[in-house]
DNA sequence: AAATCGGGCAACCGCGCGCAG
DNA sequence: CCTGCGCGCGGTTGCCCGATT
């Protein structure tokens, strides 16, 4: 037995809001403020379902909302949480100002994916396209391409660092009160650090314990070890993010949250993307110059293409 | 000029969770 | 403890409009 309509759909308005829509909502909720969202259409007098005013209102009439073009400080934000968190926009709109989840998954998926893609970048993984789907053929050939005997392989460190990244993400939602993201100063951009790309760690230790059996899942950074039972109640409780994050990222950044990297081991990756005009000034450069740095030091990785598949 | 295509975005839908009774 | 309801989230759909043929 299914849950019960929430309005008489027969009987409800679908479909674009009008200006006199907009004004009945708006002068209500300036009056009255947003409470019982499923009362609010008849106290309105509007014949819209209750969600539907919530979510008119939650994306567009809301106050100090931003309906500019997404700067490259945000994007480069966008980027750098889906790696860590995955499709989880309501978390990551928090953090931006003026933005909705509706607003960054839009963005997302009408361009950043896209530009990512178009870099070579898997946008599902962070990965370079070419590592992922040397995992994939890995997975559907396991002799073929068998993982090179040295322990400070790249791609099983990746997966190494992958799994122990998701499962301390997965603790630190747990335990932290005030689960942080990364924290940028729109004032300045040259003040704005990024997070280490969690799929992309920097070059390995010299000392690595025995390489883990991988399967598919660990290069997901939605699926793996973040859990079901964290990702949607524990996170849902945090959603009050936004300017929490001090705590956590202040004073060694996110690499001191008993996790994976040694402070400051990111440098690579963080000198060009938050400099000022530099030839390779975007996140995407720093990750494709980074696999470049892999692929000279690990030659003996062998890369394959889509013909592999086929 | 008309038809088609594709991108962008607003809105809808279904589901899970939390909370109050 | 159980149940029902409301809220919020992520995924998806569909419309609008500009570009292209």
């Amino acid at each position: 037995m299914g849950r019960p309509p929430c309005c008489d759909k027969a009987n409800v308005k679908k479909g674009p809001w009008t200006a006199d829509e907009d004004a009945k909502l708006l002068a209500y909720t300036s009056t009255h403020g947003i409470g019982n969202w499923t009362s609010v259409p008849q106290k309105a007098g509007l014949k819209r379902c209750g969600k539907s005013c919530r979510l008119r209102y939650t994306n567009y009439l809301r106050p100090n909302l931003k309906h500019e073009n997404f700067t490259p400080e945000e994007e480069e934000h966008i980027v750098t949480l889906h790696a860590m968190i995955g499709s989880r926009w309501s978390i990551i709109a928090n953090s931006l100002p003026g933005r909705t989840d509706n607003d960054v998954k839009n963005y997302w998926n009408t361009k950043l994916s896209k530009k990512l893609s178009q870099s070579g970048i898997d946008p599902v993984t962070h990965r370079p396209i070419s590592d992922v789907m040397l995992s994939i053929h890995r997975l559907s050939h396991p002799q073929s391409v068998p993982l090179p005997s040295s322990p400070s392989s790249s791609s099983t460190i990746t997966a190494t660092k992958t799994t122990t990244f998701n499962r301390e993400l997965k603790n630190a939602f747990l335990t932290k009160p005030n689960i942080g993201v990364p924290h940028y100063n729109t004032s300045s951009a040259s003040s704005f650090t990024m997070p280490t790309p969690p799929l992309l760690p920097p070059p390995p230790p010299p000392a690595q314990t025995t390489p883990l059996e991988t399967t598919w899942t660990d290069f997901l950074v939605d699926g793996c070890d973040f859990g079901e039972n964290v990702a949607s109640s524990e996170v849902k409780k945090e959603n009050n993010v936004a300017a929490t994050c001090e705590s956590w990222t202040s004073g060694h950044g996110w690499y001191d949250c008993g996790m994976l990297y040694e402070e400051g081991s990111c440098s690579n990756f963080l000198a060009s993307g938050s400099g000022e005009g530099e030839g390779s000034s975007s996140f995407v450069d720093a990750i494709l110059d980074h696999d470049k740095e892999m692929a000279s030091e690990f030659p003996q990785l062998p890369i394959c293409d889509s013909s592999d598949f086929f």
